[in-house]
RNA sequence: CGCGGGGUAGAGCAGUCUGGAAGCUCGUCGGGCUCAUAACCCGGAGGUCGUAGGUUCAAAUCCUUCCCCCGCAACCA
């Protein structure tokens, strides 16, 4: 890597469904960073895609009567278009059908193959065959499938593994001199104890043909396909040309400066991709930052709730830097954050539109009213002055402090800092009363000139975060001095600002939006249906009336609950996993609705010889009950 | 005793490492101003800094007890 480069990444997001609101934040703040880089001159390579195999969307491909690559083609476009929606400028959207995605990730696997990293082995395990599940000799009961309490017997499967453990003792030293891999610092203890500690298990990398076609062929095994993670981390390498004819971009760029990606696989980044490139002697990635989620009303943002609206409805209500401005200010660094309508139109009314908008507005009004909107660099100072001008200078240091410890929303305090002290300043000044003042022309227009530099020094802060808001103040103030060494107070000599100033946000009312809000989220439900099914599927099922006799905590997992239910001719125990919203006093005493017919299983070692209906949107959940019916009575 | 993070004003957070007047944004109440987008500026109210104890001249900050939340892992028929 070059002195001047940084290559920044998204994780490549899994295309089974239209991306959210959550997608869009992980983009965003690259993007903000990729265009912050770029405008302190670095010579920036900002990569995002698409992880386009596996089981599910080989699933939802069939079920749509599609091949899974017309399946995802769509989505794909459709992803795209939101990007360019959020003025996201990336260098290259990778998908992992791509030709030369597909041909790297093999010569990656060939490549381990040979030096003997990756090797042929075999699930060894206890196989239950109606459950179709392996078993370790400890997750056993009584010799027993855990699950249905059946007997299993000794299986092997061939799958090729990846050899971390050979890597761990190596990796462990790697990390203890890089600890700063890991962002924020504090999930580092995380992973160490919860995965390095315990010993890496050498990772499957690959499914028979006959159990998953979609994955990439292995060239030294016909009967094999990648599997998961050597396909999609390899995106960062193969995107720059790695073990290609044409490998330049991956001599320039590499090691990545930084992956964003969700907490969720905050792990298989800082564990198993170094360790992969450990492997294939391919330098570390600098950073990895593991940043939080957008909540929405208490829930994670989930596909299967449907909670969230396409993203673009916001940008057209409220215009795309709204949104991104939003998603950049709104979550601490490393936190959880909430997202709501309301949230994001409080927040750009308090800050885009009192605070930047309202204060380049009065500033340009002034400077025609008063002064035929010319302004010229003049000496004659006031008391305020040298505060103000010390905050404009120092802006690019805060800022550059702020977006290297990737302290996105608090760089946007940083400006919005400034713009507040500014309209404080024109408070200090009362230019409208110099304006009166023909004695005082001199003076005014230093005031008006100490505004206007403020107004351009923070628009070039703001370009990496509201480009587009930017944009449109430059065009303003009427001026190109715009780039990041123009950042400091005096670069320009003279203003010629526009004699039509524009509302760069319009105030929105809150209670415009209240409303719509909340039945709205319940009512897009995105949750795919299940097949058509006939009587007779149905009819296979026995419900029953069931009443809880007696109920308990299961002992060794804490959200089972364990319940003794009479259904009239017997009584049976049922273990749910409802221990998070009913306790055992509660639920006692409850006529439920169960399955009675359906195989018995055993969970973390208690039988469970039946199921409860409940239904839940994710947050709340409640057991299906009926009040006269007596225990046993059949349901239909 | 599986591992980790956190509890500071109605909301969201900083301050804790390196002990020394409890701070910021939003909201709320009052005042000011009139250049501006009911905006902007100033001021007020609102805190047992989760709990109990300890160290210290001095504790949000250091030590110990307990309580509560949230992640990870496990588990969800």
């Amino acid at each position: 890597m070059k002195n001047n480069t940084y290559y920044i990444t998204t994780p490549i997001y899994y295309p089974s469904d239209n991306f959210h609101i959550g997608h869009c934040y992980t983009t965003v703040i690259a993007d903000c960073l990729s265009r912050y880089h770029k405008l302190k001159g670095e010579d920036v390579y900002f990569l995002t895609g698409s992880d386009e195999h596996g089981q599910k969307i080989a699933e939802r491909a069939a079920a749509a009567g599609k091949s899974p690559k017309e399946f995802v083609d769509p989505i794909v476009a459709n992803a795209k278009d939101l990007w360019k929606a959020l003025d996201i400028e990336y260098d290259r959207f990778i998908r992992t059908t791509d030709e030369d995605h597909i041909r790297c990730v093999q010569r990656i696997y060939e490549k381990l193959y040979e030096q003997g990293d990756i090797y042929k082995g075999y699930y060894e395990g206890w196989y239950c065959t109606p459950c179709e599940s392996y078993w370790t000799q400890s997750q056993l009961v009584d010799g027993k499938c855990p699950d249905c309490g059946r007997e299993v017997k000794l299986m092997k499967e061939e799958s090729y593994f990846l050899r971390l453990s050979k890597y761990q003792k190596q990796f462990e030293e790697y990390l203890e001199s890089h600890r700063d891999l890991m962002q924020p610092e504090s999930r580092y203890n995380e992973m160490v104890n919860n995965f390095l500690k315990p010993g890496l298990q050498d990772l499957s990398v690959s499914r028979t043909v006959d159990k998953l076609s979609w994955g990439i062929p292995l060239t030294f095994d016909s009967n094999h396909v990648s599997y998961v993670w050597i396909d999609a981390l390899s995106n960062y390498i193969s995107a720059m040309g790695y073990l290609s004819e044409d490998d330049s971009l991956f001599q320039t760029y590499w090691p990545a400066s930084l992956h964003l990606v969700g907490k969720e696989i905050f792990r298989f980044h800082t564990i198993i991709w170094p360790i992969m490139l450990m492997a294939l002697g391919v330098a570390e990635p600098l950073k990895v930052y593991g940043h939080g989620w957008l909540i929405i009303e208490g829930g994670k943002i989930s596909k299967s709730l449907g909670n969230y609206k396409d993203p673009r409805i916001y940008i057209k209500d409220y215009g795309v830097d709204t949104v991104r401005y939003f998603l950049l200010s709104e979550v601490p660094f490393g936190n959880d954050g909430q997202f709501s309508e309301l949230l994001m139109v409080q927040r750009r009314n308090s800050d885009l539109a009192n605070v930047l908008g309202n204060l380049v507005n009065r500033t340009l009004t002034m400077s025609n009213r008063y002064l035929s909107g010319k302004i010229k660099k003049n000496d004659v100072s006031g008391a305020p002055d040298a505060s103000l001008q010390a905050m404009i200078n120092d802006l690019s240091v805060l800022l550059e402090d702020k977006m290297d410890g990737l302290r996105v929303d608090e760089a946007i305090g940083v400006i919005l800092d400034l713009l507040r002290r500014s309209n404080k300043y024109v408070d200090e000044t009362e230019p409208w009363k110099l304006g009166k003042d023909p004695e005082a022309k001199e003076r005014l227009e230093s005031v008006l000139y100490h505004l206007l530099e403020a107004i351009r020094v923070s628009a070039i802060a703001l370009m990496p975060f509201i480009p587009e808001t930017s944009k449109r103040i430059f065009e303003q103030l009427n001026t190109s001095a715009k780039s990041y060494s123009d950042m400091a107070y005096g670069k320009v000599d003279e203003y010629q600002v526009t004699a039509n100033p524009e509302i760069l946000f319009e105030r929105i009312d809150e209670k415009s939006i209240g409303v719509s809000e909340e039945p709205k989220a319940a009512e897009k439900p995105v949750e795919e249906s299940k097949p058509e099914i006939t009587m007779d599927d149905f009819s296979k099922i026995q419900l029953q009336v069931g009443l809880v006799k007696s109920c308990k905590k299961h002992p060794k997992a804490d959200k089972l609950l364990i319940s003794q239910v009479d259904i009239g001719d017997r009584t049976v125990q049922i273990v749910s996993g409802i221990a998070e919203h009913y306790t055992p006093e509660e639920f006692t005493g409850k006529k439920i609705i169960v399955i009675t017919n359906l195989k018995p299983a055993v969970l973390r070692g208690e039988t469970s010889e039946g199921m409860l209906l409940a239904g839940s949107d994710g947050k709340l959940l409640e057991v299906v009950s009926v009040q006269d019916l007596a225990p046993g009575t059949k349901i239909y």
